[in-house]
DNA sequence: AATGAATGAGAGTTCATTCAT
DNA sequence: GATGAATGAACTCTCATTCAT
């Protein structure tokens, strides 16, 4: 792996094991088995390092969520695919999870700009604002929709990462996915 | 108001304004118009004041939250009335909104248990899990039902937070709390 | 002496021992037997801190120059004890002389204003200037009017800091003066 | 050019541009063309290579003073020209000018003598005390009398880098030599 | 009880120098 | 000879906490 993706990789994994308060960048180096002033070869400062990082994840989990998704299917396909592709890539990548969570609940960072914090829930709007035009989902505002499938997934993903619930189990998961569904469809 | 609640409030105030990360003890001190050593006679640590505050704050929720309960009615009553206690607290409080998140995501502070971070939702989850036994609810894990309640609410304050929608709509709000007794009612 | 006095004194020697260069906040604080935060009570930052030295200097090398003066004497007697005047501040205070020094040839800092250079000839810019006007010196321009004044006292001064001249000697103070005063006067 | 030039030019050019103390070997390395560690190819240290440099413009300062200068002939003519030849090569090279007093006030870095900071006194020095020995000047301390010369020069080239002379005037520049002339002159 | 000047460890960041390529 | 990624000590500045008043 490149260095800048081990710097990357180590920020993820030690933001999610110190949080963000305790981060700081001696031991991001140490972790990462490289230099303070090497970190510094790649990124500017601490904060456009958690920004790209954060720029990195938002960009991977939407290609995972868009994972098989097809233009001219029937909704309902597509909105499970996508629930079950968002659940599976946040269950494989907890770090990424806990980090985008984080991320978004700091005022704690300069963000660049606001709309930043809802930027993983737009493939999922596009699918519901689609559907909403074609009378395919209730009839609630496309926010409330958006909340209606989302919310309950990371809820479900919080008490996951607090040991409470196994998202694992296959069961489960369907199960989740198809609450989200009765939600939002007709 | 006395001055351990003035701190609290101003902490509480500050933490929103500047997020965890910029907070310093200075600064609170300043705006809360005492001295820093006055902070240590009533805290004896950020950390401790920090947690102090959150456990107010859950407490303040919590009675919120069951105003109005019943322990006889109908679950569906119950359920709704605390839905609508919920938002309305957020709603007027939209620090101790924001508080709790960043807080429940931040192993920025040593917490003590980390099921404090779920102590907001034991009301919700007492009255499910009666329901539940009552086969009152959908036949899902409990933890799902109590997922698909809370969740979309959360998800909804964040947009509101972001002023994205006006949760101060009557309508919104109980088409929001109808969509998720749909969620979970049988 | 109060603890803002003790720092720029402090600093004022240690620019002077070391130099800028090797000049930092912790040896400063070392010196001035405080600790570093300390120095940030009473200073915004190095570079102010060593901006407000030199405006100290610069004002109190002025109040010296200005000492006897008299409004409505002959010239020659204002200019003689003027040039008596700097050099003698020069001699009492090594330091501050070649602070002075120092600081106008340092890119070093971002002054806020390149004048700031040479506020310390104004005083005898302006008796040179009013001298001028009622032809009571040479017809040269002004600023090499001030150069032939001043420009050899700096120059004696640079030899007096590498022990090449002894300007405590009256009688080589005196030459200095009857020299540059011979170099204007009609 | 050959590559150790290069890189001492651009480090004049440098000092001037930016200051000794915002001056890194990075930049110079860059504005040089080379690489960092090219540089250290041809200097062991940018402490070596700025002594360097100085020597270097010391040398050329006083290769440019002693054009045209005459041995046997009369004092008169060549301490005007001298002085003329030291006030071209200032105009002609501010930045050799710039350079020199910075350095020369620099405890910045470790000078080998502290004699250095006289070497381009020198020439004038030995004409001067030549001319003292055949009482061709005024019966002045030596080291007056190189003050009486040079401190007015090096004023006036102040002047001009803040830009509040030009002395590429011939005018000015001649009445500048004479003052100075009359200044040690019998 | 209340103050706020003082502390100093520790933060983020820089940069002269090295060395494997 | 030439490179420039890598180093890590040292820099400026911050801030939770203390304690004499």
């Amino acid at each position: 792996m490149n260095k800048r993706d081990t710097i990357l990789n180590t920020m993820l994994h030690l933001v999610n094991r110190e949080g963000f308060y305790h981060l700081n960048m001696k031991n991001l180096a140490k972790e990462a088995g490289i230099s303070v002033g090497t970190t510094y070869l790649y990124f500017d400062s601490k904060e456009k390092l958690i920004n790209e990082l954060y720029k990195k994840i938002v960009q991977d989990f939407k290609e995972a969520v868009l994972q098989g998704h097809g233009e001219g299917r029937v909704f309902q396909i597509n909105f499970k695919e996508m629930l079950g592709n968002a659940l599976d890539f946040y269950v494989k990548n907890i770090d990424c999870f806990s980090f985008i969570e984080q991320y978004t609940y700091s005022p704690f960072l300069f963000k660049e700009t606001q709309d930043e914090n809802f930027a993983i829930l737009e493939p999922l709007q596009k699918i519901i604002s689609e559907a909403k035009l074609k009378k395919e989902v209730k009839n609630l505002p496309e926010p409330l929709l958006v909340a209606l499938a989302h919310g309950p997934v990371i809820s479900m993903m919080k008490l996951f990462v607090a040991g409470k619930v196994n998202l694992k189990d296959k069961k489960l998961k369907s199960q989740i996915i198809d609450a989200c569904w009765q939600s939002v469809k007709l």
